[in-house]
DNA sequence: TCACGGAATATTTTT
DNA sequence: TATTCCGTGA
């Protein structure tokens, strides 16, 4: 009789769990979905079932890790349902927290036009500030930026101190804790001067603000009547008070999540969260998706056994209709150029039953894992993409070209300065600092950078950048236009600099694309923080990057969520994949067994492991010659063994 | 103080 | 592979 109320049929459509999921409407509600057991396709019908039920579509707050996952899943539900499903607030908890701070970060002295800082910038501050305040030569050695990066990020994604953190996960560096807290107080010093937010201020600041403003807070969760949050076991201590802050009383929240597949806990997540989550709000109700609609039969085998050995606390098992298919296979490759050979000659043959390239994956647990391998495809002519490394938005040519932006709405930018200015010949850091002094000491915007006298010997750059600034200032500019001034000014930097350059002025014209879509300068500048515009393939920005049939290469971390007809997973070897940094650590060794879960559970028809029968490790000095210990005491009903010496 | 070249080194990196 | 570090000479 109410057949007719709803445009879609849900009942039909979905499973009886995943159904369960999608009518559950009314409470708190934490939803545990294996791998591959349709949770996007849960998600998506949630948001248009409410939708039809004739909830507000703005009121409905779907929290993503990543944008483009928000995008897929409205996206989805729009051609679903209808359009409605557009107005769908949805996003990352970032992008979330960046509007909200914008808006009331006031309260908190942030001023609305603040700079986020990306990974580079926030390790390029450390260098700096570690520089000016000569805190390395404190100390015999003292770690470099990205280290220190990682350091102080995860005290404040875990919620520790600094001290902790060191204790914990980094002990040989005790003896340079005083500088490391020392430097963190600099750096919160010179973020707050130059109003600079970096990614994970974007959070802890709006944790501040929900907890200190309570009246801001209960407009905002007035505002949400449902609030999802996907990937839930990747969330940190702060994402996960954000949740509860956010939902306010009568909490309609959803969570979704899987705690076998947490495997970002050196970031900070904590899948504890999901554990607690029905700690946390009353009544919880718990719904298992277990039925997996992607890999046959012997590959969940295989992955069911593997993720036995995890001490985790949702059990669950997978199964899957999907019958027949062959038995994965691990393989004794002869050396580490022996498994790069299998890889070819495997792959090869699987492609010439038909199988496209794209539908081809080859996993690894470290960016540098591949090295061999991609000197033998490019041998072989095998077309590649490779994923993962964290190089999207970081190429130099991009970097400078924002870098001149930037100083235009915040020319207190520091940064950005010194990238400037280290363009021009003759000017080195010290130069850089001076200039910086004196644009500083000049109150109104960068004034000062005209009527600072340049040295002689750097005279003529200098100049032109003068003349850069002025030919800025004398009208308002578009974004776009601000864009190609700037490009015109910055392309003989280009060509010296970079032997590639035509590659690089290509990206520069996608940039430049890019830049017609913005009406303001920092609403610019935000989202090339927030959402940087999709990947690189082989360096370059590429639109068409998915488009061409290649073999893809990516870490396992930068592979979650995506599926392949055939994966091979390379150095399975113990002290590669379980690296030997986690090897003395219970939990960290439990997470490199939910990485090897994440990898196993990609593939749809075939999954081998290979690992080379012997290898050295420079750095420890150590031979390697034993099969991941993950691997090794699996019985031959899961897996098969294999030489390819 | 800057520029350059060669050697050393690298876990993972949604924002 | 590609980035970063460090020593050298100008």
């Amino acid at each position: 009789m109410l057949n007719n109320r709803y445009r879609i049929d849900y009942e039909n459509d979905l499973n009886p769990s995943q159904y369960e999921a999608v009518t559950f409407t009314d409470g708190p509600l934490l939803v545990i979905a294996g791998a591959g057991s349709g949770k996007t396709r849960t998600l998506t019908y949630r948001v248009a079932r409410l939708v039809e039920e004739g909830v507000y579509p703005a009121s409905i707050l779907l929290l993503t890790f990543t944008r483009k996952s928000a995008q897929e899943m409205l996206k989805r539900a729009t051609t679903l349902l209808d359009e409605r499903c557009e107005q769908v607030s949805g996003g990352t908890f970032h992008s979330f927290a960046n509007s909200t701070l914008r808006k009331h970060g006031h309260l908190l002295g942030i001023g609305s036009g603040f700079t986020i800082m990306d990974r580079a910038d926030t390790e390029n501050l450390f260098a700096m500030l570690i520089k000016d305040h000569g805190i390395s030569k404190e100390y015999d050695s003292f770690p470099k930026k990205g280290t220190v990066a990682n350091v102080l990020g995860k005290a404040v994604n875990k919620s520790k101190t600094i001290e902790d953190i060191i204790y914990d996960d980094y002990p040989h560096l005790s003896n340079v804790a005083q500088g490391l807290v020392r430097l963190s107080e600099l750096y919160k010093q010179a973020k707050a001067d130059q109003s600079f937010l970096d990614y994970d201020d974007l959070l802890v600041f709006l944790k501040k603000l929900l907890t200190d403003f309570p009246d801001t807070a209960k407009k905002l969760a007035n505002q949400f009547d449902y609030v999802m949050v996907d990937e839930y076991q990747d969330t940190n201590l702060i994402q996960a008070e954000i949740t509860r802050l956010i939902c306010g009383e009568s909490p309609n929240i959803m969570v979704v999540g899987d705690d076998s597949q947490s495997i970002y806990s050196f970031r900070g997540a904590n899948f504890q969260n999901i554990m607690d989550f029905p700690g946390t709000f009353e009544n919880t109700k718990i719904i298992r998706l277990e039925e997996n609609y992607r890999s046959r039969q012997p590959i969940l085998n295989l992955t069911n056994r593997l993720i036995e050995g995890a001490r985790e606390k949702y059990t669950k098992k997978l199964f899957t209709n999907l019958e027949g298919g062959t038995k994965p296979t691990l393989i004794s490759a002869g050396s580490e150029n022996r498994q790069s050979n299998f890889i070819v000659e495997t792959m090869e043959q699987i492609a010439s039953q038909g199988v496209p390239l794209s539908e081809i994956a080859v996993l690894f647990r470290a960016g540098f894992h591949s090295f061999d391998l991609e000197i033998e495809l490019t041998r072989a002519g095998i077309p590649f993409v490779k994923y993962g490394g964290f190089k999207f938005m970081e190429s130099a040519h991009i970097k400078d070209v924002l870098a001149h932006m930037r100083v235009i709405s915040s020319p207190s930018d520091r940064l950005s300065w010194s990238r400037i200015l280290l363009l021009i010949d003759k000017i080195g850091p010290k130069a850089a600092s001076n200039i910086y002094n004196e644009i500083k000491t000049k109150k109104s915007g960068y004034a000062g950078l005209f009527t600072i006298r340049p040295k002689p010997a750097y005279k003529p750059g200098f100049e032109r950048l003068q003349e850069l600034y002025a030919e800025i200032d004398a009208k308002s500019f578009s974004v776009a236009e601000l864009g190609e001034i700037v490009l015109k000014y910055y392309a003989p930097y280009m060509e010296d600099k970079f032997d590639d350059f035509p590659k690089r002025a290509k990206d520069l014209e996608h940039l430049l694309a890019i830049m017609h879509r913005y009406s303001d300068i920092t609403e610019f500048m935000t989202d090339m923080a927030l959402e940087p515009p999709s990947a690189l393939s082989g360096g370059v920005l590429s639109e068409a990057a998915f488009d061409d049939d290649k073999l893809v290469l990516s870490t396992i971390h930068s592979a979650k969520g995506l599926e392949w007809h055939t994966v091979f997973v390379i150095n399975v070897l113990d002290g590669r994949f379980p690296s030997v940094h986690s090897i003395n650590k219970n939990e960290d060794l439990e997470e490199e067994l939910r990485l090897m879960y994440v990898a196993a559970t990609r593939a749809r028809e075939n999954l081998f492991f290979v690992y080379p029968g012997q290898a050295y490790d420079r750095a420890s000095g150590v031979f390697m010659n034993s099969p991941s210990r993950f691997l090794d005491d699996i019985p031959d009903e899961f897996l098969e063994m294999q030489y390819w010496d």
